[in-house]
DNA sequence: AAATGTGAACTTTTTCACAGCA
DNA sequence: TGCTGTGAAAAAGTTCACATTT
């Protein structure tokens, strides 16, 4: 719509498709652990295996970054792992604050994984004056006064909600008029942003709700010869409803694409 | 290479798609929320737009569900909400255990939204036996060891993996051996389960550095005459590379689709 | 008059299969 | 020979636009 070319990418077009960057960080992940026990190169047959996806769609994810890999041999782990870093812009400093400094808050402020990869945990901020001046994760909490000193401050262009969901869309605004341009929202609510603002939602019931629904079809199938040997007549089995529902087999895929299906036992 | 069983869905498919099962949660949390308010029926148009989507797709969506819509009216709430719910499996019970009750898992275990909508923790899990008899959200804590038995008495069919990176294979293979099929893994670990086990992942890493992709392309983006019009030079732009990078404009998604815009200011 | 339900067009994503290169 | 990189095909998902129903 808003850009005038619709014409096929023309020469270099550098977009990259939105299902792959969402992979990249997995394969990243893969590529650090790899590079941790110095494996000097990886197939995109073992990369895929490490990162939980197919092998084509590696390589074509891969294609969209460049030519990063040799025929015959495979790909360098190291490059990769800085090739994939600067594309997702991993390689310069990205400072977070936290709103909302609960149960979960103080647990993303625990995390490690937000501290590694460019990420730094620029304040903590919580409504609650009691809270104030108290440490967590070796962090002072500041009152939600600080917010817009602190992101002009620090330039913080990355913010995380985990308010309780009233209070979000309010708080999401007031990261938004002093400058935030993304964030990642924990709190059960679908937050209006105005153009230009990313927001990204991270929310546990609808992850465990569509769980249950899969559940629920494994427990109407397991009449027509399905998988799951061991305890399967645990559920009520309320899944009456269409006719006999011959649909796929009952391996089913996680939230981005495949699950690699080794057997443990 | 468990099920044999490859053929077409031969009659009526009940085949829900995966994309519209993801949005279900979020009309269901819309609905719940006009039917506190006591609001008899409601518009495709203004579900979507309370559901963060737009109309046409909601549409779509319910007509996979079958015809619950009166046309020239709407949709009946409490109707609507209870086919979702029943279609989503949440008109049974499902007990769930959570394993790994550190920051993140006491914060899961105090969440509201997990124990509405037809999920009960049945019981919380953790390795350290110093945790164990604790009570966290007023459940007592109790050790890996009781795992196997507490699944099988309480015909947990869904786990939660909370605990470090390092552990979460082993306790996902204790949790499918002892008859869990359902995982819902929030360690930065790719699971490999067995055939008609089902993960999802919520990775806070990642949908971190997804943003930081987007937000880096911000920034490299600012010269061409985008929106952001506070604050926009606080990045270091490193987005040097490809020449003029003429792509869609600055305004992006969610995970799962579109974030409506709606300027505050 | 208003709003659903849905074929059809379109877009995006995945998978296939193999040419091409080290 | 082995493995990447990629066109082309297939599948999945989204949007359009309108006939249909209340």
């Amino acid at each position: 719509m808003a850009t005038g070319r619709t014409h096929r990418p023309a020469t270099r077009s550098r977009g990259i498709p939105e299902a792959t960057v969402a992979r990249l960080p997995l394969y990243l992940r893969a590529l650090t652990a790899l590079s941790e026990r110095s494996v000097p190169t990886v197939s995109s047959e073992e990369l895929a295996a490490a990162a939980g996806v197919n092998s084509a769609k590696l390589r074509k994810d891969f294609s969209y970054l460049g030519s990063y890999g040799t025929r015959g041999v495979g790909y360098d782990v190291e490059y990769l792992v800085y090739q994939i870093s600067r594309e997702l812009g991993l390689t310069q400093d990205w400072p977070v604050v936290i709103v909302g400094i609960g149960n979960l808050g103080a647990a993303l402020a625990n995390y490690g994984g937000f501290a590694s990869r460019g990420f730094r945990v620029a304040a903590l901020i919580d409504a609650d004056p009691a809270m104030a001046g108290k440490p967590v994760a070796g962090i002072p909490v500041q009152h939600t006064d600080e917010l817009e000193k602190i992101i002009q401050d620090e330039g913080v262009s990355i913010g995380v909600i985990a308010t309780p969901a009233g209070a979000a869309q309010q708080v999401c605004e007031r990261l938004v008029a002093a400058g935030v341009t993304s964030i990642l929202n924990f709190a059960p609510t679908v937050l209006s942003v105005p153009d230009g603002v990313d927001v990204r939602k991270v929310d546990l019931s609808i992850e465990l709700q569509i769980l249950a629904f899969h559940e629920q079809r494994k427990a109407g199938e397991l009449a027509a010869g399905a998988v799951v040997p061991a305890a399967a007549s645990r559920q009520e089995t309320a899944a009456r409803r269409g006719a006999a529902a011959g649909r796929e087999p009952a391996a089913d895929q996680g939230p981005d694409g495949d699950v690699p299906a080794v057997m443990p036992t």
